[in-house]
DNA sequence: TGTACATCAGTGAACGCGCGTTCACTGATGTAC
DNA sequence: TGTACATCAGTGAACGCGCGTTCACTGATGTAC
């Protein structure tokens, strides 16, 4: 019976992750310390190394929760309207609203690097490409001629330019849009494309 | 006469420059150390310091000459051909191809952070403001009816979500496109949307 | 259930190192006459 | 043009500090009987 260390283990890292996440959201990647999440976290410095095998890991982790909480956000709109154009639309929307209220963790998902030489894992990639999917249902209907493939790449470039509207415009070094304009300019966008598409089908 | 005095420094801040240039090309910005940059261009590395600030302004210096070569492949493109869709899509082209030959360098100059509460100094904002100006005169052409904020507010649109389509496609966390696709995959993109601006004109 | 021993999670001071920046010095360039 | 002095660019060893990670220790949890 072991069952009292893995809850108290599970209790520590836990606790460290929710540490992070906190720090990420106030100060961003760049300013995350191991000694400022334990501090928080309410364990020893070293504790961090046995709960995870390095920084990197636990960051990872908090990367992991965004995607997930991304993917829920995502989910509530990606099941609402069943016209494509309209879902779409709203998929753009829910992005956009994520990017703003979480935007450090957001933010942290693309920033983050592993060490040199050290490949992200596959479970956390394959968290990635779960996103994509929500693109994948609408744009089946809008271009019902396209197989598996294509459609999975037309999802991958929409999700990406959708993206780059959202991440340039929240980049401080850029001048961006007003808020306001930038959703009104976002959603646009994606109408254009959607009318295109169904231009070019005809 | 301070002739050679000035001679001298000028020589010393090219030397500089171009080591850095030469360092972020072969291993990016996050590998780039002060004491290699002198030890490249010859000087002793206090000399960085007579020659610039610090570290942040050599960076913001190479930005900006990578910013120039930028901006002279994109406006090779823009004067060639006359017909919008297509001049945006050599635009595209061009951009892509800056990126995929110039790819440490090019992604410095999204990477790259100033020091916690230090702005971006106002000219290297303005030498991003340029790029943008490319794509309002094909954008133009297209969509006569727009006033000069709405058409900048297009073309920021456009411009980030090709970037966007780059960017994500040749960073190593995603599982990006092979290169051909990815160049098809893009001027479809951009052919989608030129067809949804001239259907929304009508 | 209780006792004796074994294991292992958690502690936090110390390590180690990387690296931007400084600063007392010196040798080259400029100025005055 | 030449000499004496002044200035300042360039030198590189030393500073300073931040910060991830380790490790000898200890106290809590688990096991055997």
């Amino acid at each position: 019976m072991t069952a009292k260390r893995d809850a108290k283990r599970e209790d520590l890292r836990g606790r460290l992750i929710e540490a992070a996440q906190a720090r990420i959201q106030a100060s961003g990647l760049a300013g995350l310390r191991a000694r400022d999440i334990t501090a928080d976290a309410g364990c020893a410095l070293g504790a961090l190394y046995t709960a995870f095998a390095d920084l990197d890991e636990l960051i990872l982790h908090v990367n992991s929760i965004t995607l997930a909480r991304l993917g829920e956000a995502l989910q509530q709109e990606a099941t609402g309207a069943a016209e494509p154009r309209s879902r779409l639309k709203a998929l753009a929307k829910a992005y956009l609203g994520f990017a703003r209220d979480n935007r450090m963790a957001w933010k942290a998902l693309f920033e983050h690097r592993m060490a040199p030489g050290v490949a992200v894992p596959e479970w956390h990639l394959a968290e990635h490409a779960v996103l994509i999917q929500h693109l994948v249902e609408p744009l089946a209907q809008l271009l019902p001629a396209l197989d598996t493939p294509d459609l999975l790449a037309r999802a991958r470039t929409l999700f990406s330019a959708v993206h780059g509207i959202v991440a340039i415009s929240l980049e401080d070094r850029f001048i961006g849009l007003a808020p306001t304009d930038l959703e009104s300019e976002l959603l646009g966008f994606v109408d254009t494309l959607v009318s295109g598409l169904k231009t070019e089908r005809e």
